[in-house]
DNA sequence: ATGTGC
């Protein structure tokens, strides 16, 4: 095997933000990774299961392990015709628990217009997913003068969406790992391998602007309101660079001058950022929002040990509302379980990589509702019930 | 992240 030297790694986080050390000997062994070059390390950096989280990588070698199964995750911001004073929260969350029950017209042709294969996962488009997607409500918490300029309105609210591409992502993704047993070797420019991935991962990062936008069209459609697109930014994919491909892990792929949301936690403040030109230094990447500080597994035990305590987590110090019907997700996502985005923003800031033009708080964050038509059917057709009686009865 | 399942 070729042995390449390590490749160059750029920190742009600041002493004043927690690291992982995990997070930071993955870095280190995707530095020694085939034919990747550079790393540009963001402050949201935690650790992933193959290789860190809050990164951009330039390689000339194609590495799907590191994009991982959600392919084209990003997050989307809208702003509605609605203003926030006369917002009533309560209201606002029993209309969005049906977001996904609304309408989101004819599935086909919507591939269609997007250039997308007709028979590319219909039915899952316009729905958000788990673990940290979600559709969130939010109000203009502070605005620069530079926000005015770019059209933010402080008298108006918000949808921020935060989803990938769901089963399909995944799918390609283990075709890929299935297909090729060194895949962490990574796929060579021009091979078949590469070739396939590339346009599998297109469809995905198509697909999933699009599952963003469905789920803000039936958030509003929900709300009674209409939407505008604000920024549309993803944060797993790939983009060719030159000779380079350069892989985006829980790092938005920015454009300088173009609006790119930071998402915080449950409880705590998001952000509309504009990239530098600087971001050339940090492969055109910037933070995604604000990086777990534990792990899931380790949130169990830590957070909602009971039931008023589970109840405190759906709830914000601005007197928002989590909806969230899954109990291990509350305690997975509860705010604690983040870094402050704040700081996050602050460090890129202070690297010169972005200037800040709003923040926002969380008012109604849609994240999972049980599906009551699905718990009937269930009922009716228990799943673990056989005619042998073998296995444990459910019911 | 994932219709998180034999």
């Amino acid at each position: 095997m070729q042995a390449y030297p390590p490749a160059l790694i750029h920190h742009f986080f600041s002493g004043r933000t927690w690291i992982e050390g995990a997070a930071l000997d993955q870095l280190a062994e995707m530095s020694r990774l085939p034919g990747v070059s550079e790393i540009a390390a963001f402050p949201d950096l935690h650790p992933g299961k193959y290789g860190a989280t809050g990164v951009a990588l330039a390689s000339e070698r194609l590495l799907p392990l590191l994009v991982g199964n959600d392919i084209g995750c990003g997050m989307s911001l809208f702003q509605l015709d609605l203003p926030p004073h006369k917002l009533k929260i309560d209201k606002a969350a029993e209309r969005l628990r049906q977001l996904e029950a609304e309408e989101i017209g004819n599935p086909a042709l919507l591939l269609e217009e997007a250039g997308l294969p007709t028979s590319l996962a219909p039915d899952a488009l316009g729905t958000i997913g788990g673990g940290n997607h979600f559709c969130e409500l939010q109000a203009i918490d502070a605005l620069a003068e530079g926000g005015v300029a770019t059209g933010l309105d402080g008298h108006a609210l918000y949808l921020l969406v935060h989803s990938g591409s769901r089963s399909l992502g995944a799918a390609f993704f283990s075709e890929a790992v299935d297909a090729h047993p060194d895949l962490a070797a990574g796929l060579l420019p021009g091979s078949q391998g590469a070739v396939t991935w590339l346009a599998n991962h297109d469809r995905c990062v198509a697909w999933a602007s699009l599952n963003r936008r469905l789920i803000a069209a039936r958030a509003a459609a929900a709300l009674r309101a209409d939407l505008r697109l604000v920024a549309d930014v993803p944060h797993n994919l790939v983009r060719s660079s030159g000779r380079a491909f350069v892989h985006y892990k829980g790092a938005a792929a920015v454009t300088p001058g173009e609006l790119a949301p930071i998402a915080g936690s449950r409880a705590s403040l998001s952000y509309v950022v504009c990239p530098t030109a600087d971001v050339s230094r940090s492969l055109g990447g910037i933070s995604h929002g604000a990086g777990r500080k534990y792990d899931r597994a380790s949130m169990h035990g830590r957070a909602g040990r009971n039931r008023s305590e589970r109840e405190q987590l759906l709830r914000n110090a601005w007197g928002g509302i989590a909806i969230c019907d899954d109990r291990a997700l509350v305690i997975e996502e509860a705010a604690a379980a983040y870094k402050d985005a704040g700081q996050v923003v602050a460090d890129l800031e202070n690297e010169k990589l972005v200037s800040v033009l709003a923040s926002f708080r969380p008012l109604v964050t849609f994240k999972k509702a049980v599906d009551e038509a699905e718990v009937e059917q269930r009922r009716r057709k228990p799943k673990y019930r056989r005619e042998g009686g073998r296995g444990r009865e459910r019911y």
